[in-house]
DNA sequence: TATAAATGCAACTGATCGGTTTCGCAAATT
DNA sequence: AATTTGCGAAACCGATCAGTTGCATTTATA
């Protein structure tokens, strides 16, 4: 039961009911609808990403509208902030060695 | 064999050995000491790493030095791109939301 | 040349995963 | 009141996973 918010996201299937309930909050037949997978399976899927508060259940009468909690993807946003940085200093350095030739020997 | 940008980042030690390696280039018997797990569940993790490119060994010798491709990283990054703009948006939001308190009825 | 060190690879194992099937429950419809 | 609809939960199943153990190979060292 150790949910991580990395694991949900490995999942394809998951990731591409995040997209689909990213712009519009969806009922889990209606995403099941979408994919080639039964409503259960999408059922599963949904308590994975609830469990980790990637996604929110809101009850309508007896239908489910499940919603993105798009601020928990800051979390995956967070981590690769440190590789953010290693990749922006690669592309200074690029950026000093295009000057330095430029104008050789300062 | 189906080897995931996503997937391969699940894993927590995965995670680990992106991070360790990301300044600088180890060996599996450096990564290893680094954990609590044997050399060889290291070098599994390094070839899962390395099937979808996210790491790329330098033989020196007897040794291979493993350094990650961080441009692959961007990888996950793009796909956070779609939830940015959400997330922003919500912020500008936000932010219109304040403005139009501050000076109602312009 | 014999030995030690660094590594990859294959076989095995218990755990987990994603999916299906079946069931039960509550809300809507007839 | 009986039926249909929308849903979650549990039991099960084959596939995959992460780790261990054992072995083979290559390079350095004695």
């Amino acid at each position: 039961m150790r949910r991580d918010i990395f694991q949900a996201v490995a999942d394809p299937t998951r990731r591409a009911i995040i997209t689909l309930i990213a712009l519009q909050a969806m009922t889990p037949n209606a995403i099941a609808e979408q994919f080639n997978t039964s409503r259960q399976a999408v059922s599963k899927h949904l308590r994975i990403l609830t469990e980790c508060e990637l996604v929110k259940g809101e009850q309508k009468g007896r239908e489910i509208y499940y919603r993105l909690e798009v601020e928990r993807m800051k979390e995956i946003d967070k981590w690769l902030e440190q590789f953010r940085k290693i990749w922006e200093t690669r592309f200074s350095q690029l950026d000093e060695l295009l000057s330095t030739i430029k104008k050789p020997k300062t």
